[in-house]
DNA sequence: CATGAATGAGCGTTCATTCAT
DNA sequence: AATGAATGAACGCTCATTCAT
């Protein structure tokens, strides 16, 4: 009956994942975690110290995903290729979410380790951000990083509120943000050119 | 000894903000707002069903007061100076509420007022950007509404948590939202011209 | 718009037997019995100074009318008669109030005058029935009527809780206990009369 | 130190029906039942949902005793011996709980579970006496048990509220309810005989 | 007499965390 | 490593009563 070294670890991180992020982390009881998980609820305090700890493990394992499968789909070559890789990741990423919103509305009010992870991890992506940008030639690239993650970010309500928004409307959003970063709002006005391709159009 | 009509409502509203703000929702005791106020914690009750309600109270004046200073604000003309509104004002209400931060990220978690409250704050907000965008005769104005306010909210990250941020710093910033938003991150690239004069760099 | 010396005591009496009876004791509240009384909440403290002797006085008077009503029933000759009469009315007084079963069930927990004022009440009520017993000849009209009083009193919960409980089902009760209380449980066998001519039975 | 099993429940269930029999249900705090129980309070709510459940779980074990103890007592022979038996232990019940009147007197107001309860005692208990009944042969065993049960009850009050009252008052008290019962309060006129022996005299 | 705005004491319950086994 | 019984701090809300007008 040997245990696999880190099942239970694992089996804490996936029960909590899915209940932070269905139920909210104040609506979420540890005991709960624990008979998710199969296991006796002291038993999660020899993985985690806290259940702050454990929600921002949670997050930590999400986000560090996200950041991963980004950083590999930017294995491209192209400035605007990439941007419009960034969007759509950033896009699908709520939207493969759809049920676990809580994870974003219902998180911790007050925990430092928490707040301290996403100010870590907002620099990190938006370094990454950064990093295409300046490959691209753009001036100022921070100031466009943090102009760009923000448009992009707010459509995350649309997303994850609207059950009916789906694959094709997702495609048609992260081109248009994509094309709107790159050539703002007067772009038709001024030169009449889609400069971006839409794949999901091509289809 | 006459009492102003609304006065205790008043009192207790600012006592909230206050705290609220510097502490958060749940950090907040309504024994310590009642102290604030200088009334007996029952009195409270008799203007506000509950904690929360007074919280989504505290929040329907502050953002009245945002859209009505917003509003004022645009009975301006011109496109790219309404624009340029728009993101000198948003980025300001964030400024001026530098020391009240947890309005923003320490609020009640699970409130149905307060959700609704604040999805129809965003409707009416994007709204009113979307009118600026449609008589500047942009197209797909709601799209490029939530972008634009995307754009700008990101922002408030840097101005909040960034103790040396001064108003020069954001006259720059909301100049930059505003360009970047009209002409995209390419328009040096592609024209050479700074469209909008920063008024920040007149001076 | 003179108003009628007692009019509000009255009135407040009325809705507080309405709302003490429905609801009972705990589960009114004082600003509702103002309501129904068409008054303001502190005028209540100018006729009754606590919501306990509210109830007590509630009380008071509705087992004073009780009592004068007993009194004047049993104004009549025959101990056979009167026993009846007793029986009937005591099982009656339950079932004119099968709309206010709270009067008795929930009631304050811890008044002393109430306390006071109800054995003050049951030692007057027992007397009644002892005076009648006494006349009667029976001997220990005490303990017989302590004994009388427990056989009747016993019926309220059929009375207040079967809804399909009737007048005639009434009658019988009343005819039931006092024929038991005159000639005990063996008197079929004993004698094979019943003594006691039921009303009921005769229409 | 081993813990003997249900030795907390015990713990809190004595606890609870001292405090509530000696101080009533709404004038007993939760903590204090801790306090004396020897364990937190919390503790409680492992064992008992709330404090109502609390009161009717002290309830049920207490019926529950009478019950059996009736039960028991009653396995003898002789219809009139068995109805001695009754007025004997129902009197004695209340004697032997002279400290905890307020089992009776203040009780929860309001809950269904207790309600239910008392109930279903109530018939249990009703059921017992008319199966006495009936085997001696008695008609309407249903309305006789009611009415036998009242006239018992009644005595609580002399019982527990008279401070001088004893041991044999109380063998006197059940002598004569369960003759009265049997023979009516006309019986010594009709007869002349006393049918019971009345054991507390005979010693 | 009448009002009704203001008061503030009072308490059941939850649940993250600990620690003896 | 694993358990789960025990802990106890923490707090929103009600509502009978008062009293200035």
């Amino acid at each position: 009956m040997s245990i696999v070294q880190g099942e239970k670890h694992e089996a804490i991180l996936d029960a909590a994942y899915s209940l932070f992020g269905s139920k909210g982390f104040y609506e979420t009881k540890m005991s709960d975690i624990a008979e998710i998980a199969g296991i006796a609820k002291g038993t999660i305090y020899l993985y985690f110290k806290s259940k702050e700890e454990l929600f921002t493990a949670v997050t930590r394992r999400d986000c560090g995903q996200f950041l991963d499968s980004m950083r590999a789909a930017l294995k491209i070559v192209g400035f605007e290729e990439r941007l419009q890789v960034l969007a759509d990741r950033h896009l699908r990423y709520y939207y493969e979410r759809k049920e676990h919103t809580k994870l974003f509305f219902r998180t911790p009010n007050n925990d430092p380790d928490l707040m301290e992870f996403m100010h870590q991890f907002f620099r990190e992506y938006t370094k990454l951000v950064q990093d295409v940008l300046e490959e691209g030639g753009i001036a100022e690239p921070g100031l466009h990083a943090e102009s760009f993650i923000g448009m992009m970010d707010r459509h995350k309500m649309d997303i994850m509120m609207n059950p009916s928004f789906n694959e094709q409307e997702l495609e048609k959003r992260s081109y248009f943000v994509a094309s709107l970063f790159l050539h703002g709002c007067m772009a038709a006005e001024e030169s009449g050119r889609p400069v971006l391709v839409n794949r999901s159009q091509q289809q």
